[in-house]
Order: C-alpha cells, then structure tokens, then sequence
DNA sequence: CGGTATCATGTTATCGGTACCATATGGCGC
DNA sequence: GCGCCATATGGTACCGATAACATGATACCG
C-alpha cells in the first residue's frame, strides 16, 4: 500500500517543479508546450489523481454551491433543484444539497452545516430563518438567494412568488363561481412556514371577499401529501357537506381529497370544489383535472442560476427581487 | 468585511491553544469541562463556523459519502435518499448527491466529478456501468455498494431485489386472473437500463406462461412519468381493446394510463388491468387503488446506511449481497 | 515523602496544492 | 552592446485544523 501520488512526485519525475506540474495540469498557458505534454504524461503513468481538497483549501474555494429544500421528496422542488443542478454543473460548480424537512429549527443546524463546507453562494428555499441562522449567514459575507418566497425583509437576491397573492387568486375565483364556505386543507400549524403563509392568504382573501370565517383542516405534521388529503376527507366524512370548497396547500393533498370524496359519492365539482397549489403533475393527469397555481419550478432554478452567474461575474453588486409570479389554472374540480 | 474567524481567534479569546478550542469543539473528553463551556461559548459569540475543508484537508478524511441516483424528482429514490441523509448525519457525514438522468453515459462524468471529492464511500443507483466507469471505480479502492438492483457482477457491495423477480410476480398475478394479452409501458429502448431489465422481466415471465408475445408500447424517453402513461394510452385510442392488461414500468405511468383509460369510458379492471410498479403513493390513494410491487426504498436506504457503518467500523471486510425482495399489493386494478 | 499515573494543556510539524514574487533565458530594437 | 520585454520556471510561504509528542500540575500509592 504505497503512500498517495502527490505532484511533488510527477514533479520529481520529470526533474521539475511542482509549480510547474500545478500550472501544466490546470492548463495554464505559461508552460511550455512539450513540459505540459510530458507532464501529463507521467501524471497519467504514475496513476496521479488530483486532490481538489487540497486545491480548496488553499484557494479558499470549494466550488460548492450550498442549497437547502423543506424536501427533496417533493416534485417542484426536485425540479427546482434539477433546474439548479444542470445550469450550475455547466460552470463546474457542484450542488450540496440539505433537507430541512420543513422544521426551520434544522434548518439552523443544516445552514452551520453547509457552511462549514465554504460554499461560494447560499441558496435558502423560504424566506423564514431563525434569528440565529439569520446572523450565521450575515457574518459570512458569501451571496445568498432566497427563492420560493418574497420575504418582506431578505437576507439578499430572492427569485420568488408571492404565496398570499397565488392563494388571492384561488380564493377569488372560488368565490366567482359562487363557493362561500371554504375550508383550507393542510399541514398543522407548527413548524412548517410556507403552509403557514399560504393559510394567512386564505384567510386574508376570504375577508376581503367578506365570506363565512374559513374552516382550517389539520392533515397532520408537515410534509403532507396525498394520503394526508385522503385521511382528512375520510375523517370529516358526512361533515364535509359543510364545505363547498376545498383549498389545499399542494396538489397531492387536492389529489387525495379529491379521491376520498370521490370514494364517498360526492361529484366534484357539484357537490364540493377542490382546489391545489403547484401544478405538480398529477393536477394534469388526474380525473377531473385539478384547479391549481402554476409557480414554475424550474423557472425558479434557471432564474437562480442567471442570477449565480451574474453574481459571480461580477455584474450583480445590489441586491436583486425577482418575481417569477403565480398563474391561475383552472381545471375541472373547480 | 472581517477576515473569517478560526480556531485562532477563538483560542485568543479564551487565552488558550488553537490545539484545545480543536478538541473541546470535537467534544474530545480530556478536557476540562468547564473550559469547554468557555470555548464553546467564546466560538458562539464569535460566530465561529468550523471548516471541514480543512479538516478535510488535514485528516485526509472528507466527510462525504457520493450518491448517484437516476433522478431525485421521483418519489421512490427521494424517499431512498432521504433515509441516507437521516441515517448518515447522525455518523456527521454528509452527502454528496448526483443525477444521472437515467444516462449511462451521464454516470461516468458524474462519478469522475464525485470522486475529486475524495468521498469515503461511493452509492450508485443500478448496477449497469460504463466499462471506463467500473475502471475509474476499481482503481480507487474505495468501499462502492450498488443499490436498486442485484447486478450479476457487482462492484463491491449490493442492497438490491431483482426487478425480473418483481416483473414475474406481477405476470404472474395478472395470468392468474385469466388474463393473457399483456402490452408493456415503459420508456424508448436506449440508455435507461432499469427500464430495459424490467422490460425484459415481463417478456420472460410471459414466455414462461406461454402467452401470446407482449407489445411493448413506448411512452417517450426516460424519464417517463404519468403524463407519458396517459399520453400513450390516448395515442393508442381503440386500438387499447387489443390488451386485457397495461403492464407499467412505474406507478405513475400506470396512473397516467389508468386516468386516460377513464376519459376514454373504460372500465378498470374489467375492460383492461393495469398494474404499476414502486408502491408510489399515488398506487395506495388512486381510486381504484393500483396493484404495484412495493420494493421497500426506504428500507433500501436504511439498509446502506447500516452497511455503511459496518464497513467504517471494520466489521464488513467482504462484499456483501443483500436483497430486499419485493412484494405484489394487490390493489383494484387488476 | 519520593515516584509514578493521570489529567489538562501546549508546541511543532504537516496534509497538497497554489498565490506571489523572484529569476533565468532568449529575442529584439536602436 | 545595452536595455527592455516576454516567456518559462523555481522558491517560499501559507490556507486551518489536528496527530504526535511534550510538558506541567495534581492525585495517589506504599
């Protein structure tokens, strides 16, 4: 078991430096032609593989971007962070990715996490941070992009939607097709923020349009999904005639909803409208089509990324709010 | 813009040695309890954040153990993924996370870039590799397991079941519910091997139960997901009566073709079985409930992790084998 | 009470690259 | 022939944490 090949040996090998051997591997233009040729040569013959802990070390650059996701087990923002993956991969940067499993309290320890790996960017999906991870990332001075979210006070860039606005839109048109007693379907209040916000949209929207109070329908702890939708119809049973619209905060928890009231008998749209968020696949797909919010998943990442890139050239100095916005997508259940 | 803060300045705040601030943040019990508590508090409101890269550097240990995965947005490998994180952040590794698009080709540029990192493990998604990809691992002597799938020539180490197994399984239930004119769902011919294995798990099954020959109709590149299912079924129109059974390459697929189905006033399973593959939730919550094989893909995580532990212990020294199996669940489909 | 084990901490060298500056060599213009 | 510049290469220090060894203080033993 020999030691590791470092450049001090292929340098000794050639009879050179390893500042040469450094410069001819990066392809460094300074060396000449035929060292840089024989160099690599005997790189390759004494089985010579870089260490780019090294290199990260002394240069201060980890070539990692660091990302954080409530779940990765969630098609937008697995798209999202495809859409990352791809446009960042192309300028050799890599992803590390954390999960927060949509607890902001992990989040913190995720963040200490990330940054101990010297990230050259930070990318927080939501814009709710403890204070503490707050302050961790201002003393850093590294670039941070909020995205999924239009934080009234952001940490930095943000590439995001407004949720209150996109739960407006679904309200207002619930409301134009003549639905009064709306019930919000989603994850209990606690820890998980983006369900949070969307809720408070409900309920504002439902004020302006001077509806009945909104009944809110607990789908258990955060992440919920379709069987979460599924078990909460099934738990209201005969009661759920009290509603004429479901708002869900996601499409799998519509899609459930939708599946358990089918199973009960009701007609949907007729007896009870059911409303998603997300436009994930299966409000295309299922029968009747689900109404829901299209918030362009990937067209976050690519924003993202033009946005990384523009931070790394230099062109960007102040910091930048996009708003990729929300459409409306009426379907069939709705 | 300060510098960024080491072990050094933490050291001078408390008037000790960098060495101790080392140990006492790395919990080491030779020291003094109440001089950890110093330094740990010193560390806090300096806003120390310790640096892997250099302890990377030093130790010549990187902390990463390399993933790659065909895609992380599908709910089965999110889930098997999910179970790494959890399981290996509590030994204080993390992850290193790569997609391969379902490429083969994809595979190799990826497990190039994971292994610069140094990881001290590599997991890798399927058992089919460029031969340059198998070399580039070899070479490195690094511990590999292969997940998903039981190649016949592995590697290293195996956490797996055999989507043929899973494939007979299926036939064979759908033979003994009389039925016997199979066509099979799945992604073009081409780079996606899994497909392809499983695509061949059927054929084989239906030779063996001498059915007619299966059609094999295809739902686009991989990877294929609902609406690739529901549109296949609809290019097929009337023509789908030629089949008593879709055999699906995954659940969402087969929703997709269950849903269209439905649009076309179909019924199911009565007209036409459908089965898929995965126990994706969308099997559990369609209505009717899809018949699927579960293959456990948390457990499958959970599994790597254990073995993982094994092998940085020293308790594995040979390549182990282990198959998760997979089970039918029957659902209404068929 | 001397000697040794134990605990708590410090000193030094080092992991493998690379930034920065120095140096050698040759070509070219005047 | 001299100065100047471009080209090609080398020397040195250093990034931040930690292994290995050293040291000083205290406890404990017969």
């Amino acid at each position: 078991m020999s030691a590791r090949v470092t450049m001090r040996d292929v340098a000794d090998a050639v009879g050179m430096s390893p500042m040469t051997v450094s410069r001819a591997l990066r392809d460094d233009r300074t060396v000449n032609a035929k060292t840089r040729a024989r160099i690599r040569q005997a790189a390759d013959t004494l089985g010579y593989v870089y260490d780019s802990t090294a290199q990260a070390f002394r240069t201060q650059k980890s070539g990692f971007v660091a990302v954080t996701l409530p779940s990765v087990n969630n098609a937008n923002f697995a798209e999202t962070f495809r859409a990352l993956t791809t446009g960042l991969g192309e300028t050799g940067l890599q992803l590390l990715l954390g999960s927060t499993n949509y607890r902001v309290a992990r989040e913190e320890e995720l963040v200490r996490q990330l940054l101990a790996r010297n990230p050259e960017a930070l990318v927080l999906t939501g814009g709710h941070h403890t204070e503490a991870t707050r302050t961790l990332i201002k003393g850093r001075g590294l670039p941070v992009i909020e995205m999924w979210d239009l934080p009234a006070d952001p940490l930095g860039h943000v590439v995001g939607f407004s949720n209150v606005d996109a739960m407006e839109h679904i309200v207002g048109h619930l409301v134009g097709t003549g639905r009064r007693k709306l019930a919000f379907v989603g994850a209990s209040e606690g820890a998980d923020m983006r369900g949070a916000v969307r809720r408070a949209g409900v309920v504002r929207a439902a004020r302006l349009h001077r509806l009945p109070e909104v009944a809110m329908i607990d789908a258990g702890a955060a992440p919920v999904s379709m069987r979460h939708g599924a078990a909460a119809v099934e738990a209201l049973g005969r009661d759920v005639a009290r509603y004429d619209a479901l708002v869900c905060v996601s499409d799998p928890v519509a899609f459930g909803c939708l599946s358990a009231a089918q199973r009960m008998g009701l007609r949907v749209p007729d007896d009870l409208a059911i409303t998603g968020f997300g436009q994930f696949e299966v409000a295309k797909v299922a029968n009747p089509r689900i109404t829901t919010v299209d918030v362009q998943a990937e067209e976050i990442g690519r924003q993202v990324v033009r946005l990384l890139h523009g931070i790394f050239d230099g062109d960007v100095r102040d910091p930048v709010r996009i708003d990729v916005g929300s459409t409306l997508v009426v379907g069939e259940t709705s």
